[in-house]
This record gives structure tokens, sequence and C-alpha cells, in this order.
DNA sequence: CGGTTATCGATTTTT
DNA sequence: TCGATAACCG
């Protein structure tokens, strides 16, 4: 079947550097591969498989890989398929959650579940914690529903049931009651969470030895994508799939770590050489992303942290352009920079797709997004809402639920008057009291219901004669159908406003069902499945597909576009020219994280990832006013910026543009002039907003004042040395 | 029941 | 500022 190895073998480690192909030929012994940003760290993962397929140490069947995206999965998927022919789909390769699910699929009789199990999206999880917090008379006061979510997936994420917890207060204890009743109620409905595929999977493969003795022989190497975003759980799930003899194969960056707030633990890293066996890390150190300039900014940057496994990237690209660095006056006048420039790089022939505008937080898109939009530039925003996660879409999904396994609650409470059908509050109130008194679910209770409220039974009726359709009719058909019948399409097209999209989106979705491939989806599709042979089988595929998938695999591309993200999102991605903005102190780093231990640590990996993206050309900017959450807010430029080495940075009129700005505030065309001119007041001769310069102190912006006749009292913010309040009468400053 | 007003709160996010 | 969510009234 394969071509003659040892020939062919040669030419798949063509091209690899020594570092990588180290890497790639280790032998089959455990290993941990510290991959710096844009060394080919995707391609030694993948060169590895194909290396052990093609030298015949390894069968499709021995070999897992694991990822974090499906994304990533698919990445390796195809690459791996262009490398070598194999039937990449009988291999475990897939995303930790979507190897669990494959697994709890399988083993659903040990996993007590129902064959016909649900997962729950984080959406579908807080609806049912506030359902929970609801019935137990627990105010939101008391427990946020989201704190509570955090609570239970942060316990689920460490391993941990609720009856292995310990209440140090109260408090606590309640929170854990609530988990507890949680979890009862999954059960009941026959529901998953995310982080429960995780950890049931893993008590699984811990209680039942057959089980764990099987796939422990089974698979010889693991192989594992980011290994520093794994948490607790996943890498404890690791090791028991592993065993004592598979080879695990751990690619990641310390330095890339940023998700430590999910439960990421980079101790993982650390505890992966200690328990496995493993001397020293594999470091690929070469570059083949950046120019040297570049470069030299990430890597000086990232020297000031102190926890790290030591690596230093380097290149053999010329060290290019200089970062452009630019203080803005204000948020409004960075934004305008950015459009400038860009539009003058498109001019020259740099694609839009090629450039992207980071930010650290959501908000600061706004301003970016409304000059793109007045300045006519298609730009793409990342990290709205997905598609599986639009409402229309969670009621469509929601009627096919209810098709497989009526007693959803979630699902039930979803559509059961959407679109509107007389069945108010009230009415599913005594639907509730009914399920709890006697036990039942939701709809067992609208059944019993049925006679006395005309109503509820026609709903009844509805999803009757719907779940008669199943392994009738075809998915689309089934689909399509119960968005007419149930009124959803009317409903929308009544509407005033935004129908036509949600009508869109529910003509995509049946598109998608036409489309969608069950034996493509997370399932393992084997004879002895008895999922497969299930006459929902379909209905379930999609389902679970559309829980694990994001859904924006082909949205919106083709058009050439400016890419808008935050750094968080970035990971992983490249482009040519970066613009990174927003780079004031309190914003990042930000200021939240300040307060955490390490967290300052953290903001810098994400200063590092944001670095290492751009290939070519890296513009760093940041305003010295910003309107945020409707209030003009002044800052100083971020302490990441100072990091970076003077030579390789480039000033573009910083100082001048600071000046022109509070000396004679131009009135600016939109609504915020009002605010703009407020700032233009002087106390003791200093404006709000005004950089200064203290000699202790250092650089620092006022933020706020209090005009006392002769001097004045300033409140300015140093960064680094804090806010301090400072009379104009006795602290020695002068304007920067 | 369903639309309208008031209130709150606000990094980062994949599955 | 703006968006989501909750109490409120017709």
């Amino acid at each position: 079947m394969f071509p003659d190895a040892p020939e062919s073998s040669a030419q798949l480690l063509q091209g690899l550097n020594p570092e990588q192909l180290a890497a790639v030929t280790w032998p089959p012994q455990s290993a941990l591969v510290l991959a710096g940003a844009g060394s080919g760290k995707t391609r030694v993962l993948t060169t590895r498989i194909a290396w052990l397929l093609q030298t015949r140490q390894a069968g499709v069947h021995s070999i897992m890989a694991v990822t974090f995206t499906n994304k990533a999965a698919k990445e390796m998927q195809t690459r791996l398929g262009a490398m070598i022919p194999v039937n990449v789909r009988a291999m475990w390769l897939g995303t930790f959650h979507g190897l669990c699910h494959r697994f709890l699929r399988l083993h659903h009789r040990e996993a007590e579940l129902p064959a016909s199990f649900q997962i729950l999206d984080s959406g579908d999880q807080l609806s049912l914690v506030k359902r929970l917090l609801k019935s137990q008379n627990i105010a939101e006061e008391i427990i946020a529903p989201r704190s509570l979510q955090g609570f239970i997936n942060a316990q689920k994420e460490s391993g941990l049931r609720a009856d292995k917890l310990e209440a140090p207060d109260p408090h606590t204890r309640r929170m854990i009651e609530c988990y507890a009743e949680y979890d009862k109620i999954c059960r009941r409905e026959g529901v998953v969470d995310f982080a429960e595929l995780m950890l049931r999977s893993y008590e699984i493969l811990q209680r039942n030895d057959i089980l764990r003795q099987h796939y422990q022989n089974r698979f010889n190497h693991i192989l594992v994508d980011e290994f520093q975003d794994t948490n607790k759980l996943q890498y404890a799930w690791l090791k028991l799939m592993a065993g004592d003899s598979a080879a695990v194969f751990a690619v990641g960056d310390d330095d890339q770590s940023i998700y430590r707030f999910r439960g990421a633990n980079v101790g993982n890293m650390t505890a992966l050489m200690h328990e496995f066996g493993i001397d020293a890390p594999i470091k690929l150190e070469q570059n083949y992303r950046s120019v040297g300039n570049i470069l030299a900014a990430a890597n000086a940057v990232i020297e000031n942290n102190d926890e790290r496994l030591g690596k230093n990237l380097r290149t053999d690209a010329a060290a290019g352009d200089k970062i452009r660095y630019l203080s803005a006056p204000s948020d409004f006048e960075e934004a305008q920079f950015i459009i400038d420039e860009a539009k003058s790089l498109h001019r020259e022939g740099w694609p839009l797709s090629e450039m992207a505008v980071l930010y650290r937080s959501n908000a600061q898109s706004r301003v970016i997004e409304q000059a793109l939009f007045r300045a006519g530039v298609p730009y793409k925003i990342y990290g709205g809402l997905r598609f599986y996660e639009r409402q229309e879409i969670k009621h469509a999904l929601a009627y096919l639920r209810l098709a497989v396994n009526p007693d959803d609650d979630n699902a039930l409470l979803r559509v059961i008057n959407m679109p509107p059908r007389g069945i108010g509050a009230r009415t599913i109130e005594n639907l509730q009291t009914a399920s709890a008194e006697q036990g039942i679910s939701l709809w067992q209770a609208a059944c019993n219901a049925g006679a006395k409220a005309a109503k509820t039974a026609a709903f009844v009726r509805l999803i009757e004669s719907l779940r008669n359709q199943v392994g009738q009719l075809s998915l689309p058909e089934i689909l399509a159908g119960i968005l007419k019948d149930s009124g959803l399409i009317e409903y929308y097209q009544t509407q005033k406003s935004d129908h036509q999209d949600r009508l869109d989106n529910l003509d995509e979705l049946v598109n998608a069902a036409i489309e969608f491939n069950p034996e493509e989806s997370n399932f393992e599709i084997l004879p002895d499945n008895i999922a497969a042979a299930d006459p929902a089988f379909p209905l379930l595929a999609f389902l679970s597909n559309a829980a694990l998938e994001s859904g924006e695999n082909q949205a919106g591309q083709g058009e050439d576009a400016i890419q808008l993200m935050t750094v968080h999102a970035s990971k992983g991605l490249e482009f040519n020219v970066v613009f990174l903005t927003g780079m004031e102190e309190g914003r990042f780093p930000s200021e939240m994280s300040l307060a955490e231990r390490g967290g300052l640590e953290e903001e810098r990996r994400l200063m590092y990832v944001a670095i290492t993206r751009a290939r070519k050309r890296l513009y760093i900017s940041m305003a010295q006013q910003r309107m945020l959450h409707g209030q003009t807010q002044f800052g100083i430029v971020s302490r990441f910026v100072e990091e970076i080495p003077p030579e390789v940075l480039h000033y573009l009129s910083a100082k001048k543009a600071a000046f022109a700005s509070f000396d004679t505030p131009k009135p600016r065309s939109d609504i915020r002039a009002a605010e703009t001119y407020q700032a233009a007041k002087t106390y003791g001769g200093f404006k709000i907003g005004q950089n200064v310069r203290h000699p202790k102190f250092g650089t620092g912006v006022i933020i706020d004042a209090v005009d006392k006749g002769e001097s004045a009292r300033l409140t300015i913010n140093f960064g680094k040395e804090g806010v301090k309040e400072l009379d104009t009468k006795y602290a020695k400053l002068e304007a920067v």
C-alpha cells in the first residue's frame, strides 16, 4: 500500500532543519517540543505522524492526535492527507472534546448515558443553571448564574465532583449543593456539558480496567498540539490514555500560554517532563515568519518574564523595516491613522486580507470599525456571535433535539412558546411544578396536562408528529418541515426588523443539513456502533456537530478585507502587516490582570503573541485619549512598548501630535466634541489628559484635577509607579 | 401574554 | 456608550 519506505521517508523529511528533524524522528519515547512562534510547529507534528506511519513504526489505529480547536484538527488532517496516502478518518485525530465525545458515544453504557445523549453548549448550560437557581429559590444576588457556571466548570476541569468538595464557607457550600443538583438534572435530561465530556471519559478510563487497558494497548503514540493550553483534567486524561507504554509527543510554547483564565495550566509542561521521563525539551528556535526587527522586539519583551522554560527565537531573515510606533492624540485619530496607512499599503499592492488590526479587548474595535466603514475599506471582525449561537438557529435546533429526546427540558423551554403560541409563564410554571412534584420531565408533564390545556396539547401534537418523522424522512426534510410547521418561519416573516437576516440564517441551516455528512462527523463508524444503527443517527450526528463546531468555517471568505480581532483570537495566525492598537497602561496590560498573581506575565505573553503575528511590518499605536464605556479616559503608553529596544522602533510624530491636540483642540465631527473641549480647562497651568514628567515618578498623565485658586491638586497616573495626587505648588512637574 | 422601560455592568474564549 | 437582561404595565 505504501511506496518503498526508506525512499519516501527521506522525501518526507526533506527541507526540515536539524531541530525539526530531531523532533520528527524522535525515537518512540515521550518528548516535549518547545516550539516558538513561527517555528514550524504544525509541520513537525504532522510530519512526525506521517513519518511514524510511513516507516511502519505505527499504524493508523495506534496513533492519537489531539488539538484544541476544530480548525487545528482539520488543518492537521488535510496536511497529513497531502503528505501520505492514509485513511486519516480511521485515526483518532480531533479536539479533546471531539475525541471524548466519540469515546462516550462508543461507551455510552459504561458512561451511564442514553444513546441519544445531547451536548450542552455554554449558552444551554447557562440557561440550565438559571433554571436550577430559580427552582432552588436562590436569588441572583446570592449566587450569580455566571459565577455558578464558572464554578461548576472549574471544578469539573479539576476533576472534582460535588461529593468530593469541601466547603470552607456557607456560600461555597450552597454552590456545591447547586453543583450536585446540576449534575442530577443533567443526568435526568440526558445532556452533557463540555467539561462533562472530558470528566466522564476520564472517570470511565479510571474505573473500568478493561477499557483502560484496551486504550492503553491501542495507542502507542499520543501527539498533543498547543500543550501549554491543557488543563489539569486534560492532562490527567492524557496520562490515563497513555499508560506506561505510549509515547506522548507534546508540542507547545510556554511563552504563548495565554489561557490561564480558562483553566490552562502551563505547569503541565514541567509535569510532563518529570512524569514521562523527559530529560530536556526539544527546542525549535528557528523562526520562519518574521523579519529581524520584529523578532528582536518579541525576544526583548518576553525576556522580562521570569517563569520561562527558556527559548530564544532567531531568524535568517533580514532586519527589515523598523517597528512603527505612533502615539495618537485620540482613539479617533489612531483609527484614522491605521486606515490611511492600510489604504496606502493597499495601493502599493498589499492585499487587505494580509493586514490585521489587533486589540486587547473587543470594546476597542468600535472606533476602528466605524472609521473603516466611513472610509469604505472592507473589513472582517472575528469573534462576534457564532452561527450556531444565533437565537433563530438555537430555536430550530431545539426542535430537532426534542425530536431525538423530548425529555430535554432546556430545548422544550426554548421553543414551547417560540414562535409565540399562547403558552405563557403561568402555564410553564404549572408544568414545572408538576414535573418537580412527580419527578418527570417537562415533556411528560405537558403530555399529562394535554387534556385540560388546548394550547399545550397542540404543542404536544406538533412535537409528536415531528418525532414520527424520524427515520421516515431525511434530516433536511425533517428540519425544513418543522421550521414551517412550527410557525417559526412565518413568525420571522412577520417581524418588523432584522427578519431577513434570520430567515437567511435558517435557509443556511437547511443547506448545512443537506450538505451534512454524518460519516464525517465526530462519530466513529463501526459495525458494532449501536448509535450508527439508530434511526435518529443523522439527527444525533448533526446536533452533536452543531454543538462542537462553531460553524464559521467558510463564512464570509472570498472578499479581500482587513482582519479585525483581539490578540487572543490572533494566536496561531500570521499576517504581513499587523496594527497593534490601544497600547496603553491599564488596557494592555489590562488593569484587571495586574491584580492577579502572575497576571502581568500572562499579559506579557499576550504581547509576545501579538508581536509575533507580524511577518513584514508591525505598527504599534496608543491613544492618549480614548472613549470607553461612555467616558473619556486618558492613558499613557504601555510599559510593554518601553520594553522594546529603541533601536528597532521608529517613532511617528509622537510628541508633536500630543501637543497639537491639546493646544489647539479641533472640533471633531462627531458628537463627542463637547467632551473633548472640557478637557482643555487648565489647573495651575496643567490640563487633564496632559503628559507630565516628575523627577521621581517619571512620566505620567493627568487624569483628574481640583482647582485651588493659586495652585491645583492633580491626580496623575504614573503607570508602573501608580496613581499619585500631587499639588502643583510643591511637586516639580514639567510638561512633556 | 407581550411589548416597553429601567437598570446594571463592562478582559481575554474554545469546546 | 451600548448591550443584555429584568421588572413593569397595558
